[in-house]
DNA sequence: CGCCTTTGACCAGCGC
DNA sequence: GCGCTGGTCAAAGGCG
């Protein structure tokens, strides 16, 4: 994923809507400067997210969230600020006056005044005049415009780099955790791992063995393994054939209606011994799954992929009927999906994503998939039962719930381990400061806001931005899957919880981030990716998934 | 014409 | 071995 998508914040929109913006020359800065912290609501949002972890001790000293929020954008403004010098150097390169980063401020806006005053004042003043006057201020303008571009593309610059960054950090980090994970279960192998399987049944009670169990190696961050190794041989829809053993055990069924085992998964033979661990890995992968949660009257939500329906069972719990989606979007692509509504509330849409792309993807559906990477990555990593796991599942959390650290719940027990974004809490906790602006968004669909998309965004393990109103507390809960659905066994896995300290810092950032998006539609593209690689990308409507979204909606339902 | 949905059938795993 | 269940296949039909 890291592919060479990425990168691009798109641009032109926040462009066109900066310049359009400025009104006049001398104004720029001071405007450039509230844009300039508009856009860096995504870095905000970026080192809010990461930081939060080590941040938030930081931001301790700002005890509300209220105040985080600001923190945020004070960081940023603080950012900016040296990015005004910057733009003070480019600007002294035009040979344009540079005044200082707030002189500037100020100056602009009795520039802008002066401006205004003129505009009126132009009346009276001789014709000549007046023309130069205008040709200056056009050429002013101008100047004034080439350098608000370049500044654009510097922030750009500096946006996907920070992104970079980041993804980077975590991907590393991932590895890392992984690669010493894997020493350790390297010692023990793939006989081990039978034994473990063996042995697992009777503990089920420690969280962390069964991980190690399905684990494999995951290498670098979940997503490039899964994709190449689950590929499309495998994929193919080998009627039974492809028996993806691995270690799965006893995953046979979960009983949850929800937690059902997919595919080749539930094909797993319990314990075949022989397997390759390769196949195990692969296997883990598409265990590992990531189950969204959501209020929705549509039948299915948009999620920025294309997706065919391949068939609908009704699930024994269930009334309602189960669909089972397969990725379209590229001929071998292994990544499937369910979609059905919860038994006892029928207004919640549950989705079931399992698998990587092994293809290019839109921002909003990378971040479906660096979820689901991310989950199989958590997974994995969870499986160290040393201090390391956990903080290695802690970072994925982050990485994967930014938005509501407190809520994150890993249970490593459960065969097939699902990450699940419960998005079906109450509407707004988070509810943006700022009066959220008019948005017409009537649909209750779930479906993500973005009306711009974001071409290119780093990948960053995230999970799909459902802003909309809905997210509030996400869930990771992963043990059967959804416990609350169907018939809820609890289980007798074990969960592990992960808590994070300064879950209200993550809230506002994105509560911010998002309220930048409604506020500012010219900014969606780029907040939506900058967000996008954090959070996990939204749906911008129209495109890809429009089949899905509305039209099926005949379909399966009841 | 291509893509998608629908839907019954098929297959495999699991429990009895 | 039988039945149940979940997951998938693939023919048929619809839609743009
Ligand atoms: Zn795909």
């Amino acid at each position: 994923m890291d592919k060479g998508w990425g990168l691009t914040l798109e641009s032109d929109p926040v462009t066109n809507n900066f310049f359009s913006t400025k009104t006049s020359s001398n104004t720029g800065a001071f405007f450039r400067l509230n844009h300039q912290r508009d856009m860096f609501q995504f870095p905000v949002s970026l080192t809010g997210s990461r930081d939060d972890r080590r941040g938030t001790s930081a931001s301790s000293s700002s005890p509300s969230d209220d105040t985080r929020l600001p923190v945020d954008e004070v960081d940023f403004f603080s950012d900016k600020k040296s990015r005004v010098i910057d733009d003070d150097c480019v600007k002294k390169e035009h040979g344009e006056p540079a005044p200082a980063s707030d002189l500037d401020v100020n100056t602009g806006l009795l520039l802008l005044t002066a401006g205004s005053d003129q505009s009126t004042v132009d009346d009276g003043v001789p014709s000549d005049r007046e023309d130069r006057r205008a040709k200056d201020e056009l050429v002013q303008l101008q100047v004034e415009l080439k350098r608000a571009n370049a500044e654009n593309q510097k922030l750009k610059d500096m946006l996907s780099h920070v992104n970079n960054n980041y993804t980077a950090l975590q991907m590393h980090l991932v590895s890392l955790m992984q690669q010493q994970r894997n020493r350790e279960t390297e010692t023990t192998q793939e006989q081990h791992e039978v034994q473990e399987v063996k042995s697992e049944e009777n503990k089920q009670g420690e969280e962390i063995m069964p991980l190690k169990i399905i684990d494999v190696r995951p290498s670098g961050g979940a997503e490039a393994p899964e994709m190449v190794s689950t590929h499309s041989s495998s994929e193919e829809r080998t009627r039974s054939g492809t028996p993806q053993n691995n270690v799965e055990k006893r995953i046979g069924r979960e009983e949850s209606t929800e937690s059902e085992s997919w595919g080749p998964n539930s094909k797993l033979p319990k314990l075949n011994s022989g397997k390759p661990i390769d196949q195990s890995v692969e296997a883990t992968m598409r265990k590992a799954r990531v189950s969204v949660r959501a209020r929705s009257e549509a039948p299915m939500i948009t999620d920025g992929c294309q997706w065919r329906k391949y068939g609908q069972k009704m699930a024994k719990g269930n009334p309602c009927p189960r669909a089972y989606y397969r990725c379209t979007m590229a001929v071998g692509c292994p990544v499937r999906k369910q979609v059905q509504r919860c038994a006892d509330d029928r207004t919640i849409l549950i989705t079931t994503y399992e698998g990587n792309h092994n293809h290019p993807l839109p921002p909003a559906a990378m971040a479906m998939a660096s979820t689901t990477a991310a989950a199989a990555s958590m997974l994995l990593s969870g499986s160290m039962p040393s201090a390391d796991g956990i903080m290695n599942q802690n970072l994925l959390a982050r990485a994967i719930l930014p938005c509501s650290p407190s809520m994150a719940t890993i249970s490593a027990s459960a065969p097939l381990s699902t990450v699940t974004l419960d998005l079906t809490h109450s509407p707004n906790p988070l509810q943006f400061r700022s009066p959220p602006p008019p948005q017409p968004q009537p649909p209750p669909q779930f479906q993500v806001p973005f009306p711009g998309q974001p071409q290119n965004l780093p990948q960053v393990f995230g999970q799909p931005l459902y802003n909309q109103s809905k997210f509030s507390g996400l869930q990771l809960s992963q043990e059967m899957g959804f416990s609350q659905l169907g018939q809820q066994h609890q289980v007798p896995y074990p969960q592990l919880q992960l808590q994070q300290p300064q879950q209200p810092s993550l809230a506002d950032t994105v509560s911010a981030a998002t309220a930048a998006i409604t506020n500012d539609p010219s900014f969606t593209a780029a907040l939506a990716a900058a967000i996008t690689s954090i959070i996990g990308g939204a749906r911008p409507n129209s495109s890809s998934n429009t089949s899905n979204n509305n039209n099926n909606t005949s379909n399966n339902r009841q």
